[in-house]
RNA sequence: GGCCCGUUAGCUCAACUGGUAGAGCAGCGGACUCUUAAUCCGCAGGCUGAAGGUUCGAGUCCUUCACGGGUCACCA
């Protein structure tokens, strides 16, 4: 009775699953099956292959076509068929690999009727490998002239436009590989991506740095003001974070005598999505001891200087509508200064704290914790940040919203750091590190009164870092760098999700 | 979270003030041995994101919901 009663219902999903199935998708299968019947292996477990469409492309491009038929190259090349020409006994379609495609001829005289006829089994979007000679069309392009080819996988579902490519945003994301699939330019994103991030490790390699890691889950979230992730770890019984930041392990690392220690990895905040915001997102930090945040800015200047001169060649660049100059040195300027000269509001706006806090209250639903600093804070976000497009340090922001930071000694209601804004967007923040534990002590018991008043962004009190603290930091500048904006910035994409392989999303149904 | 916009064939897009849901690519069948957005002839493909409502009649108007984009808020 009951395996009666569970059956039908199977059979109902499969059905279902069955008749979702579009009326391309069902040739497909037919087409699988045939070639299954044919004793064709749609799977093989492995190939040989002698060249990538890449290597080719790149070797034998500058050949011409007596030179190509007097070499007889043979190739074996593998890719996914991304058009398909057929016309009667001959067929042309076109392979790709990560980089290039390459065209192949197919004969029905060369390869036989036989396999010709199990060549119209074949889709766009199959992956395949083709052996033959190269050599050049009519036209002139360079092409495989194919004796032989080999499934190595079917591609059961059509794809994307030929012409259009994928275009909806949405399932862009979703499906991220049919994006690298259609749309090459996309690719080239992630291989600059990838690109940056190994030259970022080389200017810190050679100039002494260690690359460090360090947790990812943290029982007390600490390094910035950011909402956790909340998570459990059974054996132990405990509540764990997800890391908001590196930071005070890093300085930990500097108390214990490495002088000069980056970390590139992912940290996770809980907070609202957008296309400058994901949930999880990847930063460079890296401090080095004997050394302030002077050092820090020059330090900034010269990397991502480096990186546009080694990636893309030039100092200047285009972001969007604007042309952005990435020409040392960069503009540096008081945070005091730059609400002042930026804002578009009058300086006299600026002298009354009375009024400096009730702008600020009436730019923010977040009134319970609404200190003088923070006030300042808020105006700069709203009325500043945006008209940076130039790389400007935003010096000595105030020593409230910095808890981490020495205080300036001239100013000591100002911290020693900075902001770097570019493009309107914060992409560094960096301090001379607070080195004295008793300071750090009082900055968390005043954090700790924040949250108490409401601020669920403040500091949490870690006695642990403050008894690091306690056997000596040395005097250290320390720097974050949001590796996703900067990539959006030096490869001109005007969302995070473009620059994120898999952005977090909500998932459909 | 607020506001605005979007969701139509596998993909890219049409469909006027409510009146029979269309094209290109892709697919299927046919012709074609140098094509390249191949071409030519024919065919099929849709519960218009979901659920309600208004109407003689809804892709189109209204309500709710889902997902996405933009923007504001939040957030270094």
């Amino acid at each position: 009775m009951i395996e009666k009663k569970v059956l039908p219902e199977e059979e109902n999903v499969n059905k279902r699953e069955e008749s979702k199935k579009t009326d391309q998708e069902a040739s497909r299968q037919v087409k699988v099956e045939r070639l299954s019947r044919e004793g064709i292996d749609l799977f093989p477990h492995n190939v040989k292959t002698t060249h990538s469409a890449s290597d080719i492309v790149e070797s034998f491009s500058p050949l011409s076509k007596e030179e190509l038929e007097e070499k007889k190259v043979i190739v074996i090349v593998p890719g996914r068929i991304m058009s398909i020409r057929r016309m009667g006994r001959a067929t042309f379609f076109h392979i790709a690999d990560s980089r290039s495609r390459l065209q192949v001829y197919l004969r029905e005289d060369k390869i036989g009727k036989k396999n010709y006829q199990l060549f119209s089994l074949v889709d766009i979007g199959d992956i395949v490998s083709v052996k033959g000679a190269l050599f050049r069309t009519k036209t002139e392009e360079l092409s495989v002239l194919a004796e032989s080819f080999t499934f190595l996988a079917k591609c059961f579902h059509p794809l994307p436009e030929k012409w259009h490519g994928l275009q909806d945003v949405e399932l862009r994301y979703r499906k991220r590989y049919l994006d690298l699939i259609m749309n090459p330019e996309e690719k080239e994103v992630f291989r600059f991506r990838s690109a940056m991030i190994t030259d970022i490790k080389k200017f810190f390699d050679q100039k002494g740095y260690i690359e460090v890691e360090t947790p990812m889950m943290h029982a007390i979230p600490g390094g910035a003001l950011a909402r956790p992730f909340k998570t459990y770890h059974n054996a132990l019984g405990m509540d764990l974070y997800l890391r908001i930041a590196p930071e005070l392990y890093l300085k930990e690392l500097i108390v214990g005598g490495f002088e000069k220690v980056y970390e590139i990895n992912r940290s996770f905040r809980n907070e609202g999505i957008s296309s400058e915001h994901n949930p999880e997102f990847t930063m460079l930090e890296f401090y080095q001891a004997y050394s302030d945040y002077f050092d820090m800015m020059d330090l900034t200047e010269e990397l991502i200087n480096d990186l546009s001169l080694t990636l893309l060649g030039k100092e200047e660049i285009t972001y969007g509508e604007h042309k952005i100059s990435l020409k040392r040195p960069w503009k540096r300027i008081k945070f005091k200064d730059v609400l002042v000269e930026y804002s578009g509001l009058a300086p006299s706006r600026f002298q009354d704290r009375a009024g400096v806090m009730e702008l600020a209250s009436t730019l923010t639903s977040d009134k319970k914790s609404l200190s003088y600093g923070k006030a300042l804070d808020v105006i700069f976000d709203k009325y500043v940040k945006q008209n940076l497009i130039q790389p400007t340090f935003v010096m000595n922001p105030p020593r409230e919203v910095s808890p981490l930071a020495k205080a300036s000694k001239e100013s000591p209601d100002e911290a020693e750091r900075f902001e770097l804004v570019m493009a309107g967007m914060e992409i560094a923040n960096a301090f001379s590190e607070l080195t004295d534990p008793e300071e750090q002590k009082k900055r968390f018991t005043e954090q700790a009164e924040a949250r108490k008043k409401g601020d669920e962004d403040a500091h949490w009190i870690d006695m642990d870092y403050v008894h690091a603290l306690e056997y000596g930091l040395p005097p250290t500048g320390g720097e974050g760098i949001g590796i996703d904006r900067l990539v959006m910035i030096l490869a001109n994409r005007k969302s995070i999700r473009e620059v994120i392989l898999f952005p977090l999303l909500r998932p459909k149904e």
